[in-house]
DNA sequence: AATCCATAATTGCAAATTCATGTATTACTG
DNA sequence: CAGTAATACATGAATTTGCAATTATGGATT
């Protein structure tokens, strides 16, 4: 309690006092650092995937879009950008590339003429769906192991996290 | 149970045939998709952190290589690429750049003349604590709200998964 | 409705990243 | 122990990325 209650004042206040307080990576561990941990693994599952990808004409901000307008069709450029994980410039660029091989189409938004709004063609779904077992595979390998109740609780958590950290309401 | 075996062949066979069974990542949903939710999390600490590092003259692998200097000293430069999530090439010339700044030296292996041990000097020890306080900041963030229990057990659960898909024994 | 500000998306450009390769050294194998 | 393979790290070249600026449109204020 006390731990929570100056974890939240110095999200406000000069450290210049509170920071020779603060537990030092050492003390914590690297192998207890959260942050460090999920970057470790992101940076595995990334990295083996990006050559599976490579293999099929893809990259990873093209992968990502692909994958999120398989749940979400018809998003704002600006939408698939913060629910791919990918700077707008990037994804922009990627854009460009899936639209030339015909995997995503953008079409006007009728209400806002500076939108557009970003939808997966046929070609799209089946280039992902060509994917998706890959990717299952490794999700697969990430859990194995871990039984279904410790996974929900984990997923749980992971969606508190995402809502302390994100800026945007999705 | 019949779930977990599955996936467990999953790994070793042909699955032109298990592919059809595979639950779509639409029947998932994005939110309950762990490596989406990680991707997204990790990809917002990073680009914050980013900010902040870019005033203090680092970049993400910098700042990587001296947080794991700043626990395990002397590690060679393969062994601090695997630690810090950096590729090798990437490392090395973060490397150059930390020896250029007086904030790690590079030291030869007396047994292997073809390894490099990397230390930290003063000046690198110091330029990390000044960094911590924003690190340990975004750190709290994240968990702000999140009881105790509920994060060992997150973090538990993180090291299980990052022993399924590390590749190095560290 | 003229002006000013906010937002959407793209693009120019410098810097960072990757893949492949190079060089040096060590380990293995017949 | 010669010759070949493997490993460590660095680097060259091309691609990719991210930041800032740009263009275009919409909203708000007077």
């Amino acid at each position: 309690m006390t731990r929570i209650l100056r974890e939240h004042e110095m999200a406000r206040r000069d450290m210049t006092q509170e920071d020779a307080k603060l537990p030092r990576l050492g003390e914590i561990g690297l192998q207890n650092f959260a942050p460090y941990l999920m970057n470790r693994i992101m940076g595995r599952y990334n990295a083996s995937l990006r050559a599976e990808l490579a293999r099929m004409g893809l990259t990873t901000p093209k992968m990502r879009a692909l994958a999120v307008l398989s749940v979400l069709d018809g998003l704002t450029v600006s939408e698939l950008a913060v629910y791919s994980v990918v700077e707008q410039s990037t994804l922009s660029r990627a854009l460009d590339a899936l639209v030339a091989e015909g995997l995503v189409r953008r079409a006007d938004d009728p209400a806002d003429s500076r939108v557009s709004r970003i939808h997966v063609t046929d070609a799209g779904r089946a280039a992902f769906e060509a994917l998706w077992p890959t990717m299952a595979r490794s999700y697969a390998r990430m859990f194995h192991g871990i039984p279904e109740e410790e996974r929900r609780a984990f997923v749980a958590t992971l969606q508190k996290i995402l809502r302390n950290v994100r800026k945007h309401d999705f």
